[in-house]
DNA sequence: CATGAATGAGCCTTCATTCAT
DNA sequence: TATGAATGAAGGCTCATTCAT
């Protein structure tokens, strides 16, 4: 029996060495830069042992990416928990997103490779569902956030929008920026200086617009982003 | 002098000629679907002549990208040159927006192309510098649509807030949730029925947020859209 | 000992198991087809194990072979040993022939593996040797024919013409007509409506040439075939 | 002018060197042991080459088996139109059948190749096409010689044998004689001391069988095969 | 004796780029 | 200047066999 699992453990701790090696090539020289002949070469083992463990290399791709998204609904699950408002809570998953942007950069870059679908369909189904669970269960979070709201009366939404409508609004604001940022590099010279502020600012100032409950000073939102970013530093580390 | 001008011209000929060529086997068929070979044979033109005006693959990948975003600049250019309020101006520029990535899908997914900075440093520094520059011309016309509001009473912009830095919020709104359309087609399954009216609507609510004047209902708003879409389909077709 | 012989039946009962799920793949899918991998996970053994009973593919390979080769024997030794005149077992023996290749094509496809030099110099001698000794059988049984006609007077053999070189005869033409039919698809296009029935057609006149006797019309032959048909199908279901 | 068909040359010279070095690799190692790999190794040229000049391995594989169906097709040819009665014809293609297999060995075993359908198929419609018409044409040629004899009188055909139906026995003879010398090294243990002799003594009964006239005996029947030789020997040599 | 992970040579194929003509 | 054959590194993947457990 515990040659069994001492076993399995083994297998188990080469496959995330086969991750941990594939992120950082991935990271550093994007999708084509993975060769299954350099991976093999960087880790030491033969080729066909990585087939051993996984049938093609999108299947090592995709099973990276679908640790970082583990990891941000992890964040997000964590912000959504925290005690307070329903809109603090909400200001929390915002800085949570921008949290796994900006702090666990390579991370949302590899959530980014699984939006080619090219990579995505070669995959087994069974990873491609489990990022599918993984988006679903995402927006599940944020969009609880707002049934709460609306069921404490913190907020009243508006005719004819559901809270993943609601969602799916805060969700491009931050997205959109965060991509923008990442792929070009002209912002700043564009005369946007502090990109992630001013789209907090945006972000709070939507959540002005539909008076969302209780309303907080801009700064007092600024305050409690940075409460929020201590913690989720540590729900990281963790 | 006629002798080399015709020559010249059958240079720039042969040039639109590629770049036509290889813009329909990048939409068909992707960055990876284009070959110099399959280009020369569909061109029948032999690999070497294309080498002659072209560097390298990358460079017509991001020549043809070039193309399609000054045709998103020329769209927003006209958008923003409509006669009417700044807001009505600025709603035109959103629906251009919307229009470049819903009825120009294909130059849209050429755009997108370029961001990938893999393909984009392999390109000239020439060409690297007209796709910067094309970025800030686009933004520097709505930034002018707002400066405009600015100048002429409609917007009083928040304290800290560049003209830029609000047109950022937009811009990330609207890219956000087209690169999430395309991308993500769990976003009908996750109960976003209609999610171009639902990003109008937030970005409605923003300019709201920022008491942008005059006041239009949402319902005003989008038969503007709906005038503006059609001025943009013969504008397209010019 | 019990112990021991029990072993050894389960052994020998593995052995068969693997040959059985080796030729159905071998069937399906060819040499090509067939892979250590593919036969372990259809055993639900593993490849080790496959490798304890035999020493590589090849080895596999041929045994299944012999079986097949086996069941020829079997079905040429049957017809041998029917009561009529010599020139009605010769029949019978090529009706055997025939029915080899087209009720047991699979039988009949697997003999023409191991016609693959590649293949067969791969296995072991043993395996090797059974296969030479097989095929010896075989010309033994038809050529025993032979000598009872010559021993009863029904056939004068040519001078310098042996038993086993009549038999090459009949041999070469049986076996050549059906690799013809089933290698060459143009077979009917050109003009060959029933090659069976063709074939037939000539080993009765070849035997006639040699006057054996007693003489049959050809029509006469033609239901000795049937009949002898379906003595085989109830052999071979044995 | 003088330029281009120097460079074609230089291309066609090219493409007999491949199938010259595919011919001798595939006659030692067969299908399997021809590489690119050890193509290109083998003629200090790139494998890229080789794809320039064909787009597959079986590509290769089929053409160098067409240039042996070609040989073996000027053989019959140059047979079936010697002078002398239809039987003489006919007993002169016999000689280059034999001729082919046994002193062209090596474009047997080639043409032996093709009956492969895996490989067959892999290869292009046009290659294939070529096969299938190289087939027909060897057919029709001993199907013609079979024609003038029924023209001429020489020969009455059975009811119902078509001349293509008789050519299919003296095929089946022969081809079948041929791969059984090529693939059961054990023939001659078996008791068939000289088996193309036998061979053609059966064809000769058969012949006779027909009653196929003028009526030779074997005796000359050898010298005329012994006097073919010679001249396809020579013409082999062209 | 059974296991199955590891091996690694080998396979066929692609393609951006070069350069002699 | 146009040509297109040659290049050769790289790519993803397979599979018979071994051997430590």
């Amino acid at each position: 029996m515990a040659t069994i699992s001492r076993k399995q453990r083994e297998i188990q701790e080469r496959e995330k060495q086969i991750l941990s090696v594939s992120r950082s090539i991935l990271l550093t020289e994007g999708y084509q830069g993975l060769s299954m002949d350099r991976l093999a070469t960087e880790m030491e083992y033969a080729k066909g042992t990585l087939y051993n463990h996984f049938p093609n290399k999108e299947e090592i791709v995709v099973a990276v990416a679908l640790q970082s998204m583990e990891l941000r609904r992890r964040l997000f699950e964590f912000a959504s928990m925290l005690r307070g408002s329903s809109r603090y809570r909400l200001t929390a998953i915002g800085c949570a997103c921008d949290f796994f942007a900006a702090e666990c950069e390579e991370h949302f870059a590899m959530t980014q490779m699984v939006r080619n679908g090219a990579i995505l369909e070669k995959s087994s189904e069974l990873r491609q569902s489990l990022v599918r669970q993984c988006e679903h269960r995402v927006m599940a979070i944020v969009a609880g956030v707002v049934r709460d709201a609306v069921a404490s009366g913190d907020l009243d939404l508006p005719v004819r929008l559901s809270p993943e409508e609601l969602v799916f609004g805060f969700w491009s604001l931050m997205f959109g920026s965060q991509v923008l940022m990442a792929t070009s590099p002209a912002i700043s010279e564009i005369g946007v200086a502090s990109p992630v502020r001013t789209i907090h600012f945006h972000a709070w100032n939507l959540m002005n617009a539909y008076q969302w409950k209780p309303f907080y000073t801009f700064d007092e939102t600024q305050l409690q982003f940075d409460e929020v970013r201590q913690r989720l530093q540590s729900e990281v580390e963790k």
